[in-house]
DNA sequence: TTGACGCCCACACAAGCGTGTGGTATTGTG
DNA sequence: CACAATACCACACGCTTGTGTGGGCGTCAA
């Protein structure tokens, strides 16, 4: 795992300002906001903790261009993936750190991503339950035992392909559901490359 | 959904170019870089795509603020859900979306959010499979029902939270396993609020 | 003790910026 | 036909903005 530079406090609590700025108003601040903020009575003091940011690696900033703050990307649309959990601990051991959820792919999604509401339970033996939301890259092309998401008569549906005898099949993991035959009516609009489930 | 008025095409042009910009840069454009990117003379001319674009419900600007677009429905950290899906189409079609998936409950997780890898088949009946992400949110009580993180003599296992004789059970879905008696050997880490698994 | 760093300040400048006020021309609709 | 909407333009005003240049004080490792 990469180590990071560590901030102190404040620069946190700087760039936690510009977290929150970015998420509720989707908007980075300028650097007087910042400065208004924290009772800063000089913008000077602003540029020294956004320099201070940026070569700890944790934003950029563009010359010359209002609110030209970014956040990088690996320190921030990722949370930890713990291998194990042990009790009552405030805050998250670094040991127990398996790696780094990255969410980049589906925060950072161009219009060939969707996301589609599952319907049914055709496919329960794979963990895909009714109202799932699968995310799924357009693609007309998949390749055997990939999870894809086809269309049958204007119906969207959720299914593996499998091949059997030189056929290819929609193959359901629920087996009250029966194979289905790939043909012309049968078209692949992409493939799904993960699956998304909310609790309330 | 709601209907939106509709937008002429060069509208429906400056509309993408905000979109793009705030995907690509993560940073509205200012007036003057719309109107370079159109080759308009005049910033006047933006103001009236602004203007149009406020007024038909597509985005919403705040008063003399730089760079202060914001796109409406729409915010960066969300893709879109449908609700069905047709064939072929190059890019979206507004009708079919369904509503948005809003992913910053994840993005903007702080310490007490954390993701666990699942070890084991002992949910795979409520469709969390192994090597699946839980995404949990640490708490130490839950209501009946809840999808819970528990920690049985430092193993962390995800279960069902249950009640049956006034006594509390974490429940599997998997008839291959027996639940298990909450007693002082067990401690509740948090809640599960997301399933996420990934496909390569 | 020197120097890097964190954490603040004051003041200034030029460019960037949203906005105001006035146009012209074309197109579609009741 | 009148009228609204669309699609541009010119020019100016004044606030906003990032940046430059200078400074101070404390801490902590070399």
């Amino acid at each position: 795992m990469v180590e990071k530079q560590k901030l102190t406090s404040k620069q946190k609590d700087v760039l936690k300002f510009i977290y929150d700025a970015i998420k509720l108003n989707n908007l980075p601040p300028t650097v007087r906001e910042i400065a208004r903020h924290f009772n800063f009575s000089s913008t000077g003091t602003v540029r020294d903790y956004l320099k201070a940011l940026v070569t700890k690696g944790y934003i950029k900033v563009s010359a010359n261009k209002s609110r030209a703050i970014e956040l990088i990307r690996e320190n921030l649309f990722s949370i930890p993936i713990l291998g194990n959990v042990q009790a009552g601990l405030p805050t998250l051991a670094v040991e127990e750190i398996e790696g780094y959820l990255n969410l980049d792919s589906l925060v950072f999604s161009d219009d060939s991503t969707f996301a589609l509401r599952v319907r049914g339970d055709s496919m329960v033996g794979a963990g895909i339950m009714p109202d799932d939301l699968v995310l799924v890259r357009r693609q007309n092309i998949a390749q055997t035992g990939e999870t894809i998401v086809a269309l049958i008569e204007d119906e969207a549906t959720v299914k593996s392909l499998q091949r059997r005898n030189g056929d290819y099949y929609l193959e359901p993991a629920n087996t009250n559901y029966d194979p289905i035959l790939v043909d012309q009516n049968v078209s692949i609009i992409g493939k799904v490359i993960s699956v998304v489930r909310k609790f309330k």
